[in-house]
DNA sequence: TATATTTCTGAATAAAATACAAATATTAAC
DNA sequence: GTTAATATTTGTATTTTATTCAGAAATATA
């Protein structure tokens, strides 16, 4: 067996997926080197990042999802985006914001169970810079990434 | 002149888009067929919901992004999945959970500017059964949708 | 050990993306 | 308002890719 699943998994967070123009131009009623020209021009002027796949995390070891606001240290606090670039870096970390308001940062965390969260936020999230925490646990996803679920 | 970008836009929010599997086979230094036979494996186990393209939102109108916490009136608040389902129409909502703690709900917004954050919380969260919001305004986005930025 | 089930893979086929060239439309300059 | 430059649309031809299928290999089950 040569468990190739994990490694797609990998792949497919942040890409490694492309548009379907034929059946966009099927569903627009449009060419499909229509569809290609305009699909090609979103890509050239970086308006589309790059394609992916959206996952139920429940089935890949991601069930447990939370959402945690974080405040920085006195000395980080005029520069969150360093920290938060380095936070960025993790696998389990969704989005990394900086926010207005109480906390300087905001992040949403998926792993498999609340035990590995524990082992997150004492391994990542327990550092330097970093001075408190408020993690807001997801009871149930109702949307993610802009799919119903 | 058609003005296809704003249908593409639309579409790809939550599919029409489709795996590589010559590249990822490739990459992975795997037969096609093998890595074709493992993606319609994850597909018909619902592991995955579907494949999608991931904007730069400051380029498509959607450069203003808040997450907002929402508290429900008490009649409402032993079934909060009713009014997240329907908060998740919203093509403005990128994201919606129920969560522990204070809040009930917790949506990811994204709009064109502040004037179109007032109009939305206006004419979408000012609504029975919504007794109270508080916007966490995202300055600056680091990370979103496992995808750095 | 025998048998069923799942996973892997090459060969053939079907479908799709891309490159290209030409036509049309839009915008800018004067 | 005319012209020139630029951007968009679209058909044809080509290249690349996905998919089907059948059988082999590996793994699990009895």
């Amino acid at each position: 067996m040569k468990n190739i699943a994990p490694k797609l998994i990998s792949l497919f967070k942040e890409g490694y997926c492309t548009p379907q123009i034929a059946r966009i131009a099927r569903k627009l009623k449009e060419p499909s080197t229509t569809i290609h020209y305009n699909i090609k021009k979103l890509e050239k002027e970086k308006a589309i990042k790059t394609y992916k796949a959206v996952f139920d995390h429940s089935k890949i070891a991601e069930g447990f999802c939370t959402f945690v606001l974080v405040s920085l240290s006195p000395d980080e606090y005029g520069d969150p985006e360093r920290i938060g670039k380095d936070l960025a870096k993790h696998a389990e970390i969704e989005s990394v914001d900086i926010i207005t308001g109480d906390w300087e940062l905001l992040l949403k965390v998926r792993v498999a169970n609340q035990d590995d969260y524990y082992h997150f936020v004492k391994t990542v999230l327990s550092r330097k810079g970093i001075v408190k925490i408020n993690s807001l646990v997801s009871f149930k996803q109702l949307k993610t990434e802009f799919v119903a679920l």
